[in-house]
RNA sequence: GCGCCCGUAGCUCAGCUGGAUAGAGCAACUGGCUACGAACCAGUAGGUCGGAGGUUCGAAUCCUUCCGGGCGCACCA
């Protein structure tokens, strides 16, 4: 409802001004007054204005606020507008109708044409996730369902891909350990994944301590030829994978289905789907390169360097650099072909980023069911043609790509090359959805067992490594929190069953776990604590949830629904609407219904600035806002049955917002807990 | 050396396109369960917004510079 009056609001402003003054601001801010006493909405546009027309802000405000209230009319829902300060342009909403609009549900819409593809997670398959791909993930996660179209809104046609690097060195290193460490080929690697399976051990956790200490035998020999054997071992592995058709690649293919089909598992627990999963293996295999190289060359990024340290390689203008080096060759140049002739990460990526705007002419992935989830469908790459043909995944008009901030140079460089091709619209519909890392604090590290040095310890946080087997997995973390909030729900609800204390517990530890990971902004590095994790008080997801089921609790005690209050607030007249709301008496209970109608607006800000971490806010202010109101007021023993209308159908606005935030943060409400 | 990010209360963080008195949570202290569940609420205390300049009617927010910290800058992936 907020959005719908702020909208009006400006659209108004505007066309006075145009008629009056014949200006237009490229922008209107619209805010909020620190206090409602002096109304609910502030313009201070006259401030903006005083410059350009030369006069007094508080004139022009007069100016406006005349205007404004002669035609009140042609704004529904605003009381008055004045003047306030030293020209701020405040308007006061009529509580009375505002209510029942909220009531009612009215809100403004978000949403519009064309196909957004967001990408995420994207874990290497060869080893457990941990705690810096959950935030990626659950980053990833909350903003499609931003997007995506609900109950609640148009929305945008949403896809959502997971790429799976299983052809890259990550994978090749633990099919090295498998290979020299283990002596395993083929046929006993699946045997080691039945005996795994078997006595219970995942097998994304085998390979997390295989990984480790294969990245350990690269480098623990002292005899220098047997060094470098292992390295070329490593580059023997990786090539054989790229090529394909081989039993390294077979065994190479085992592994990193397997820690797929896993990393599927973990995000399922914490309600994460995909549609799709584009593999490298088919990046390769269908030679999108090829087209890529094609079209670049033709567009003149991509040229054969002919002197100094790059000559022989193909390469392309580094991000940044914008003026060409009219002397000599570019030493700063991205090597996108090597030498020997292969195709550096950029290459394919670039080559990957056409195929998802649709601009890799006669190239596309074949399709095969992959995983079915209750409702939908998630896909895999494949070389072959044959099959099902899924929805279409190309041919985005926007892309979001959640992808940690260390990546910032190899993505600008892949824009670059857009923009260089003449793709420019697409360039700057491509997001680079930035974040910083999940760091573990010295604290944490020692708790785990993890030998830290004395100049660690006095670091703030210490970043985590797969290759060192150093990090929190995401299994890990989430079996903690269940069984953390297993034990208060045993105690408060022991009259419950094993399965439904079960059930209440995971929604709860998914509660905590998805907000902790939202609850900071995206450039803020999470210097990951075992206490703040664990915690299920004060700025937390089951903080919100206890207020949801607070409110549950008191309609049904009521043997009411929030549905029938509701019903109820609306059938009364306005005069006993405005006894409650109005006044300064009423402003308390007033203020809970305006954070209330703020909803559409916080989602708006949350998608245009890509920062989940808004939403998040709201819901906690929405559950403290609603828990204030709920000591305040005791609802079911109140006398006047008006004001109980009211003071039940506050509760169900409440709980219905708080319900849909959750929501798209990815948190279910417990019936209770 | 170059690029990106960060520096706000004891700790962890918000503060959106510059706007009215810089806000939360945690920790500390005080008070509140015969109430719709205390995973809660109310209150107290805690700030030279890293420093210095500048732009502006107005700066935590924009610009310059310095200080402190982090992360990137391969024909690796």
């Amino acid at each position: 409802m907020y959005r719908i009056v702020q909208q009006s609001l400006q659209a108004r402003i505007q066309s006075i001004l145009l008629a009056r003054y014949e200006v237009t601001l490229s922008q209107l801010v619209v805010e909020q007054p620190p206090s409602i006493a002096l109304g609910e909405l502030a313009l201070p546009v006259a401030f903006e204005l005083a410059k350009r027309l030369r006069k007094a802000p508080r004139a022009i405000a007069q100016e406006l606020a005349a205007e404004l209230s002669a035609d009140l009319a042609s704004l529904p829902g605003v009381a008055a507008v004045e003047v306030a300060g030293a020209g701020y342009l405040n308007v006061r909403l009529n509580r009375v109708a505002a209510t029942q609009q909220i009531a009612q549900d009215r809100h403004a819409d978000i949403g519009g044409p064309g196909f957004r593809l967001i990408e995420h997670t994207s874990i290497n398959p060869n080893k457990a996730a941990h705690i810096g791909h959950l935030r990626n993930a659950i980053l990833g996660d909350t903003f499609q369902r931003l997007l995506r179209p609900d109950s609640y809104k148009s929305g945008y046609q949403v896809g959502v891909q997971n790429y799976i690097d299983n052809t890259g060195v990550q994978v090749a290193d633990v099919v090295v350990g498998l290979r020299e460490l283990e002596q395993f080929d083929l046929d006993t690697v699946r045997a080691l994944q039945q005996r795994l399976a078997a006595e219970g051990t995942r097998f994304d956790y085998y390979c997390w301590d295989l990984y480790a200490r294969v990245s350990q035998w690269y480098t623990d020999s002292t005899d220098a030829a047997e060094l470098a054997r292992r390295k070329q071992v490593r580059l023997d592995t990786l090539h054989a994978l790229e090529h394909g058709g081989n039993e390294t690649a077979e065994i190479a293919d085992l592994v990193a289905t397997a820690v797929l089909r896993r990393h599927l598992e973990t995000m399922q627990r914490l309600g994460i789907e995909y549609d799709f999963l584009p593999r490298e293996s088919e990046i390769l295999s269908l030679h999108f390169w090829d087209a890529a190289r094609a079209l670049m060359i033709e567009k003149g990024v991509l040229y054969q360097e002919t002197e100094g340290k790059n000559k022989g390689c193909w390469v392309m203008r580094r991000a940044g650099n914008e003026a060409e080096t009219t002397d000599g060759p570019d030493e700063d140049a991205k090597v996108i072909v090597r030498s020997n002739g292969t195709v550096t990460y950029v290459g394919k990526d670039i080559a990957y980023h056409l195929w998802k705007f649709g601009l890799l002419p006669g190239k596309d992935f074949g399709y095969a069911p992959f995983h079915q989830y209750t409702t939908h469908t998630c896909w895999i790459s494949t070389a072959g043609r044959e099959g099902e043909q899924p929805p279409t995944f190309g041919q985005a008009d926007a892309i979001y790509n959640v992808i940690d901030s260390r990546q910032n140079d190899p993505q600008n460089n892949v824009i670059a090359a857009l923009r260089g091709m003449g793709f420019t619209a697409e360039a700057d519909r491509y997001t680079h959805f930035s974040y910083e890392m999940v760091a573990l604090t010295p604290r944490c590290a020692l708790e785990l067992g993890y030998p830290i040095s004395e100049e660690d310890q006095k670091r703030a946080y210490i970043e985590v490594s797969g290759r060192k087997g150093f990090g929190v997995k995401a299994d890990d973390l989430l079996d903690r929190l269940i069984d953390a909030a297993q034990q208060q729900v045993d105690e408060r609800h022991p009259a419950l069953t094993q399965q439904e204390r079960r059930s209440i517990a995971t929604q709860v530890a998914v509660g905590a776990l998805r907000y902790f990971m939202l609850r900071y902004t995206r450039n803020t590095v999470i210097a990951f604590d075992f206490k703040d994790a664990l915690s299920f008080e004060g700025e937390t997801g089951p903080y919100v949830q206890y207020a949801i089921v607070r409110a549950a609790n008191i309609f049904r005690k009521a043997e009411t629904t929030a549905e029938a209050a509701l019903a109820a607030m609306l059938a009364l007249d306005a005069e006993a609407l405005s006894a409650a709301m109005d006044g300064e008496q009423g402003s308390t209970l007033w203020e809970t219904w305006l954070l209330v109608s703020k909803l559409t607006l916080v989602l708006e800000q949350s998608i245009a600035t890509s920062e989940p971490a808004y939403l998040a806010k709201y819901a906690f202010q929405l559950a403290q806002q609603f828990n204030n109101f709920y000591h305040r007021h005791h609802i079911l023993n109140e006398t006047d049955p008006s004001r109980k209308t009211v003071l039940l159908a506050t509760a169900a606005v409440a709980q219905r917002e708080m319900t849909r935030a959750l929501g798209y943060l990815g948190i279910e409400a417990p019936p209770v807990m």
